[in-house]
RNA sequence: GGGCGCUUAGCUCAGUUGGUUAGAGCGUCUCUCUUACACAGAGAAGGUCAGGGGUUCGAGUCCCUUAGCGCCCA
């Protein structure tokens, strides 16, 4: 048996690799019941969440820290309960992001760009990426100390996933809720691809309004005003626009039908400047008489409004961009031109031409592409589109009936406003990397549309066929991975124990993009919810609420602070200094100040291992500290009492998902209650041979659970201190203690609160004055300058409380600097000792004679002052149970105020009287 | 334009069925290297809980309203 000394300081960086090495090896991250292996119990219901998926390419930030912190909490807590628990790890392909990267690659150390390589070559290097950098995001992941099941790792592009994507993607054609066609799309130039409406991001930006002159055509209908020729010479419509090259593109131009100034132009026809153009003039209550110059140009190929209006009009839609935002054919002689540039030289020629009327400064909304940032160009395009209405429909059943709870509720609202007001899904996008559509064309122009690649079109049987070149939306492959991750469409044994899984955890900045998806595909799939739980988490900000952001400089790399302060530190932060779907704000200092909490416990835990390993290894007699309480001290039964609270505060905290909560009440009960007094007073009992044994199996027993309860906020270093006690107890007198424990901590059974027992109440009060007491004693002393180091005597008249102070004489004089020999305690004096400083605390007095320290006359102001707060208390307490208070409060509220009113009384008599 | 959130100590934040002296960490000030821990211990200062109104015996907590900040949707 060896009992080595463990180090002044907990040292994470030798823990913590060794640590999750031992619970991977250890199979402790796979369910205990598990479909695949035998004795599987099926009736037992299981706990599951699976990932929300990182870019295979990333690089961990907060985002992940953050949501790894919380479900690991919410999987280690399930797992220590008992149920068999289930966290599926995994990774999406990111299409745009892993794309853009591995093109950039190329160029910059090949030179070539991912045209010049060929689909067939680029997908192979955008592999062999996959495979170099793919593990480096699962690895910081683990090292967040993820319990995750890695023997159920899954990749979107996995073959399983792919199948399922397949699957989807033709049941709903075979539905009729996919269709292919010509629609006004987001059209990203830089990444020239589509994107879906969620992937646009609007932004206040500086802008300039052009105002210009539609003219109308020259009628002999419509005689000009002036009477000079044929009539109409002259005339126009005040036009205003943010993106005068979409004039190329105009069909109409559009007035309200009761607008006094335009009304007589309703019906002709207006021509586009320099190419000409004929184009009608027309109404439309859409109109805004109010805004710009009350008339608005159409362009329905450019703008999603006006192509609404157009339908309305049955106009043409004319397209007058490019794929890389070109002016193309449509464009006259503008053709080729950037969309700026075009911009720039169109509206030139137009004040050449006298069509120009001003221009304007403008704030106004631009849509820009989440990824690359460049302005988003509304075009038409043929793209393939979910038909999403009915589909959301179930979605909102969901969570409207609560088979679906999002946690905070208030998002529930959010999620109803959208799914209310949505839009069909463009699933295409025009890149490489990604499951391709399964689609396949042939000359005749028929569409094969199947989960197996075919050799030959499935109408007219020509084996000329080719597959849609086109992509699937990132999304739509990860809207399908709570059940693919699983087996689905298989009904595997996994798919079909752990699916619908329990919790979806993830930040609120993707409830629509995912869960919103989620649960869309997962009960039009399967039938069944994906999960019955949303837990929404905040998104983490720097310290003073600015978004981390690269250009300013102000993030924080979830690496660096862990290389810095531990990972239990930053998880402990993150957890509790976060509120469910509240933003966080994160500073260094908090970290640091979680680590210290780490070396704290790992003090507090070296502290009871040392207690243990000093026992003598002599057995007890049979039944001896099994809980009989007349052995027990003060002290002990007070700790215990709190504890049990702490267990049921906790355990309620968890079920109300107020994480934080819980977590903050362990720390505080932990360092407050275990470590300042129990602890200091536990190392007088330890003293003492009638006391000892007792007070270690206390000191075992409570650091044991608040090792538990607090693993699944800090699972290293609990495991670490855990491992240790658990050695300690088993190699001593109280081995059996241990001996119905596990070897990890991360399987012990989780706390489960005795039932109040009765004695708990009087026993905290009792320990609450004996806390005052002491507090009174050590203000003085610091208020005296007495150096902590000095032992004083004191004389303690305790009244009624006689026999209590007596008891704790040794506690009170060990943890207020008092020399027990020179501390006396009487049920009440004749004579006050002279030259003393007096407190009073309820109906006990002290006295503590400062030779040469006390001066009359400052003792009296101190006494008077306390008085004098006593009796505004008394006052007040006073007036409240006067009032209407002690007829309509609860009686015990009332009682609780009667009995502090007491308190006080006493307090002030005995005040009074030392002040006689 | 519609919806949501926030405003509590110098800073960052807790405070969920309303219970009467509002808490923590950091920072500040005193004292102490007391044999678990100076990544610590003991003590102190610091808040009319954004403003106004209401409900109630009682409001940081519920309702209305105003202001500022932030987010989402259009």
């Amino acid at each position: 048996m060896t009992k080595h000394e463990l180090p002044k300081a907990y040292d994470f960086k030798s823990t913590e690799a060794r640590i999750y090495a031992m619970w991977e090896a250890g199979g402790y991250f796979q369910p205990w019941n598990d479909p695949n292996k035998p004795g599987f119990d099926p009736s037992v219901k299981p706990f599951v969440i699976t990932i929300p998926p990182p870019n295979v390419t990333g690089e961990l930030h907060l985002g992940h820290a953050m949501f790894v912190s919380v479900e690991d909490l919410m999987i280690r807590y399930h797992r220590m309960k008992g149920i068999p628990t289930l966290w599926v790890p995994g990774t999406d392909h990111a299409g745009i992001a892993t794309q853009l990267m591995v093109e950039r690659d190329l160029l910059k150390n090949e030179e070539v760009t991912r045209e010049e390589l060929g689909r067939e070559e680029f997908l192979k290097r955008t592999w062999e990426w996959k495979h170099k950098y793919g593990g480096i995001i699962t690895n910081q992941i683990r090292r967040l100390g993820a319990s995750c099941d890695w023997t159920r790792e899954r990749f979107t592009l996995d073959e399983g996933l792919s199948r399922a994507v397949r699957e989807a993607f033709v049941r709903l054609y075979e539905k009729g809720l996919i269709y292919r066609g010509p629609r006004l799309i987001n059209w990203s130039p830089g990444l020239k691809t589509a994107v879906s409406d969620l992937e646009v991001e609007y932004e206040e930006e500086e802008a300039t309004l052009y105002y210009f002159k539609y003219m109308i055509k020259p009628s002999p209908l419509h005689p000009s005003p002036s009477g000079r020729g044929e009539g109409g010479e002259g005339e126009f419509i005040p036009v205003a626009t943010i993106r005068p090259e979409t004039i190329l593109g105009d069909t109409a131009v559009a007035v309200h039908p009761q607008d006094e100034r335009y009304k007589k132009y309703i019906g002709r026809t207006a021509i586009v400047p320099i190419l000409g153009r004929e184009i009608p003039v027309i109404a439309d209550e859409y109109v805004s008489m109010e805004f710009g110059t009350g008339a608005l140009k159409i362009t329905p190929g450019h703008d999603p409004n006006d192509y609404a209006i157009a339908q309305r009009h049955n106009l043409p839609v004319i397209s007058v961009l490019d794929a890389e935002a070109k002016v193309n054919e449509n464009g006259g002689k503008y053709q080729g031109q950037d969309r700026f540039e075009a911009r720039k030289n169109l509206w030139a020629d137009m004040k050449a031409a006298g069509l120009v009327i001003k221009e304007e400064p403008y704030r106004t909304t631009i849509p820009r592409s989440q990824r690359g940032g460049e302005i988003v160009e509304p075009m038409i395009s043929t793209q393939w589109f979910v038909k999403i209405e009915p589909l959301a429909k179930a979605a909102i059943e969901a969570v409207k009936d609560g088979r679906i709870r999002i946690v905070p509720e208030r998002f529930e609202k959010v999620y109803f406003n959208w799914m209310e007001n949505i839009k069909d899904w463009c699933i295409s996008r025009q890149l490489w990397w990604g499951h391709r559509i399964p689609v396949w064309y042939c000359p005749e122009g028929h569409m094969t549309v199947a989960r197996e690649d075919p050799t030959q079109c499935a109408a007219c049987g020509s084996k000329d066929i080719h597959q849609d070149e086109d992509v699937l939306d990132t999304w739509f492959s990860s809207g399908l991975w709570p059940f693919s991750t699983l087996g689905w469409p298989e009904e595997t044994p996994d798919y079909k124990y752990f699916y619908p899984t329990s919790y979806m955890e993830t930040g609120y900045d993707i409830l629509f993009f995912w869960v919103a998806r989620m649960i869309m595909s997962g009960l039009e799939f399967t039938g069944q919810i994906p999960f019955h739980t949303v837990y929404l988490h905040g998104l983490v900000r720097d310290e003073h609420g600015q978004k981390m952001s690269k250009t300013k400089g102000n993030v924080i790399d979830p690496l660096t602070v862990m290389d810095e302060f531990g990972t239990d530190a930053l998880r402990f932060t993150l957890l509790v200094g976060s509120t469910p779907g509240n933003d966080m704000n994160l500073s260094v200092k908090k970290v640091e100040a979680n680590r210290n909490f780490a070396n704290k416990l790992w003090n507090a835990g070296r502290f009871v291992i040392n207690a243990i390993n000093s026992l003598i290894p002599t057995p007890f007699p049979e039944g001896e500290g099994q809980g009989a309480m007349a052995d027990y001290t003060l002290a002990d039964s007070w700790i215990w009492a709190k504890l049990q609270q702490l267990i049921r505060d906790v355990e309620r905290q968890f079920q109300n998902f107020q994480y934080g909560q819980a977590g903050q009440q362990i720390y505080d009960f932990l360092w407050s209650d275990f470590a300042d007094w129990y602890v200091e007073i536990a190392k007088e009992q330890l003293k003492n041979e009638a006391t000892k044994a007792q007070t270690v199996e206390t000191l075992a027993r409570v650091l044991d659970i608040c090792l538990r309860l607090l693993h699944p906020f800090t699972p290293f270093v609990t495991e670490e201190i855990w491992g240790h006690l658990r050695q300690s107890i088993l190699a001593s007198p109280i081995s059996s203690l241990a001996s119905d424990w596990p070897t990890a901590l991360i399987t012990a059974k989780w706390p489960q609160p005795r039932p109040p027992e009765g004695w708990e109440e009087a026993k905290s009060a009792d320990f609450e004055l004996i806390q005052e007491i002491v507090r009174s004693i050590r203000n003085l002393r610091a208020e005296k300058n007495v150096t902590p180091a000095k032992k004083i005597a004191a004389v303690i008249t305790a009244g009624n409380q006689l026999d209590l102070l007596e008891s704790q004489k040794a506690v009170i004089a060990a943890l207020a600097g008092l020399d027990p020999s020179q501390t006396t305690i009487y049920q009440s004096l004749q004579e006050k000792p002279a030259d003393s400083a007096i407190l009073v605390v309820g109906t006990v007095e002290i006295y503590l004679p400062l030779a040469g320290m006390v001066d009359l006359a400052e003792e009296r102001a101190r006494l008077e002052k306390e008085l004098q707060e006593t009796e505004a208390h008394i006052a007040r307490l006073e007036k409240l149970l006067a009032s209407d208070f002690a007829n309509k409060a609860p009686a015990p509220v009332v009682q609780k105020e009667r009995d502090k009113l007491a308190a006080y009384k006493a307090t002030a008599e005995k005040i009074k009287a030392q002040l006689q």
